[in-house]
RNA sequence: GGCCCGUUGGUCAAGUGGUUAAGACACCGCCCUUUCACGGCGGUAACACGAGUUCGAGUCUCGUACGGGUCACCA
């Protein structure tokens, strides 16, 4: 037995499974050529950034179009950060948004698949094994330096104006002998285990990133910790073994990793395992004085996927949204298939840019107005009932009273080839339809510059006396084009374009009183649908009720 | 500071040595139009800077500037 193999039977003493019997516990998995097996590995901080869901839509999308294989793994190595439901919220976040799997895992006490546990925390025994195997072939060996010494050491190195880190000269306990190692040990000091990093500063790493491209590092020389004082490994470890084991052949993730990827490709090849490929994406991020900087979770509320959840945003606006961000052709193609499902997208990874995108809500609002207006107004009436059910208690009661209400007013001006595109995420609802109900409407009248209160009194009682409920838009219409000459205006527009003197304004200005008087609004959908729907006492009594506010006034 | 990455209109971006430098959002104008929309047409607006390679550079090389990331027993 050499001294390593000793180290490593004193350190993982109760560890008896080999390397071998992992790698026999999780086969490969048998996918056709070129299929990516890509993951989503979130900390359960029940905190959901856009960014995760970015990278999350990303993963998933290039192992679909690849016909491989996505699954979802917790990263829980670091109890400080978890919070209660983290793992619930996360899930929920996700599923919201279209993204689920069927392997990794599904809820918080719930998983699927058979390179599980997909929980960082239930997978100590498998990292130790390694761990074990690390230190019997002398690539890795306990430390016993305290946080404090560790301290001290960095800003030993910062005043020395050397590179910060515990590496060759600085790690002190790199050389310590077995009988070092079994004193403290005896003496129940706390420990974690490092790598022995045999890289050489001078020699450089050369990868493949699938979107930044060529990046060249010089190797790592750190020896990084494997695994923490209380046995759970970092980051760095866990995702070495992990993605190996679980098979993944693509590593999508942010790229403030990339500075790690000397670490992760020593520490691959320290294992004896395949690198996987990576594929690094570029942060959103949020315009501020001038400047771009990421999206912070604790300064912008847009940051996080609920804010668009509680706003009411569609998740296919959210997600045709984060596609133009991803493949800017994806717009052409949305063009090109108005009505096709998003999935028949050809996404490209090598099409992801390389540089960071500043968040534009302007261009989600236009992208959200569009995926509206081609829902049907069932859709529409389910969707905001789901939103309100949760987010506008007094909303989703008056809606869900009276549910065929509801469906007609969506109905109005939806549906054809040209809709209106005018509701851009749910909680807009509430205003667009207020006029619909009297619990919500409150008479205030806005008026165009051009006409006057008395004027507007004098149309809106001219009307009175011609309006009459029912028959068709036709001869709706054409009772507004009768009063118009008699009160001075023309109900042909081309006329009072050529000839303005000649009268007060057009039918579109008559128009505009009655809806006001009607709505209260300067914009609405299809007026005579609106007062069909809203019927004859209604109409009649809030045309009154103008009538006398605009004769008040005078 | 070391190491990486990035930089085309206000924003997202196409572009792989020869283009009048696409398109989308936003903005402005016109047309259509019963209002508002929708739609159509048009407009303003960009290759960070400096060298070099080349007959020719947004595209290649180097440097500068600016922006971003990272240097934990966090992920």
């Amino acid at each position: 037995m050499t001294e390593n193999e000793k180290l490593a039977e004193l350190l993982f003493g109760d560890v008896k499974a080999s390397a071998q019997d992992m790698e026999d516990r999780y086969p490969q998995r048998d996918l056709p050529a070129g299929a990516k097996v890509t993951r989503f590995a979130p900390s359960p901080t029940g905190f959901l950034h856009i960014g995760g869901l970015f990278a999350a839509m990303t993963a998933k999308l290039a192992s679909d179009k690849s016909g491989g294989a996505f699954y979802i793994r917790i990263e829980d190595t670091d109890k400080k950060r978890e919070i209660k439901d983290g793992v619930s919220e996360l899930l929920k976040g996700l599923g919201s948004f279209g993204i689920t799997s069927s392997e990794g895992v599904i809820s918080y006490d719930c998983e699927k698949g058979i390179y599980g546990p997909y929980q960082q925390s239930k997978r100590r025994d498998i990292y130790q094994v390694f761990a074990k195997q690390l230190v019997s072939s002398g690539l890795a060996y306990p430390c016993f330096c305290t946080p404090d010494e560790l301290s001290n050491l960095r800003a030993e190195q910062e005043s020395a104006g050397v590179n910060k880190g515990y590496y060759g000269q600085y790690a002190k306990c790199r050389e310590l002998s077995l009988q070092q190692i079994e004193k403290n040990l005896k003496a129940e000091k706390p420990y974690t285990l490092r790598l022995r990093s045999l890289g050489d500063e001078s020699k450089k790493i050369v990868f493949e990133d699938l979107i930044k491209g060529r990046i060249e590092m010089p190797e790592n020389i750190q020896d990084i910790v494997l695994l923490k004082a209380d046995g759970i490994p970092t980051y760095h470890f866990a995702h070495v073994v992990d993605d190996h084991l679980m098979r993944s052949t693509l590593i999508v993730r942010g790229d403030e990793w990339i500075s790690s990827v000397p670490v992760h490709i020593q520490l691959f090849g320290c294992c004896g395992f395949k690198v996987p490929k990576y594929a690094h994406i570029a942060p959103i991020m949020k315009e501020e004085n001038g400047g771009k900087r990421k999206l912070s979770k604790r300064k912008d509320p847009e940051a996080s996927v609920s804010y668009y959840l509680e706003k009411g945003y569609p998740k296919e606006s959210v997600t045709e949204y984060l596609l133009t961000l991803a493949n800017s052709n994806f717009e052409q193609w949305r063009t090109a298939n108005l009505n096709e499902d998003i999935d028949k997208f050809p996404f490209n990874l090598k099409k992801m840019s390389a540089s960071g995108a500043l968040f534009d809500l302007n261009k989600l609002e236009d992208v959200s107005k569009n995926v509206i207006s081609k829902f049907s107004a069932d859709e529409v009436l389910f969707k905001v009932l789901s939103w309100a059910r949760e987010n506008d208690g007094e909303l989703f009661s008056l809606l869900d009273e009276n549910k065929d209400y509801a469906k007609s007013i969506f109905s109005i001006d939806r549906g054809g080839k040209k809709p209106r595109k005018d509701i851009a995420k749910w909680n807009e609802v509430k205003r667009y339809l207020e006029y619909f109900y009297d619990e919500l409407y409150n008479e205030s009248y806005e008026l165009p510059e051009n006409i006057g209160k008395n004027e507007a009194a004098r149309i809106i009682k001219k009307y009175l006396e011609v309006y009459s409920h029912g028959g068709g838009k036709e001869e709706w219409f054409d009772k507004i084009k009768d009063i118009c000459l008699p009160l001075g205006y023309t109900p042909n527009i081309k006329e009072y374009k050529e000839s303005p003197h000649l009268f007060k304004g057009h039918v579109g200005d008559v128009s505009s009183v009655i809806r006001i008087a009607v709505t209260s609004r300067k914009n609405t959908p299809d007026l005579h649908a609106i007062m069909t729907l809203l019927g004859e006492d209604k109409v009649t009594g809030r045309l009154k009720k103008a009538i006398d506010y605009f004769k008040e006034e005078i």
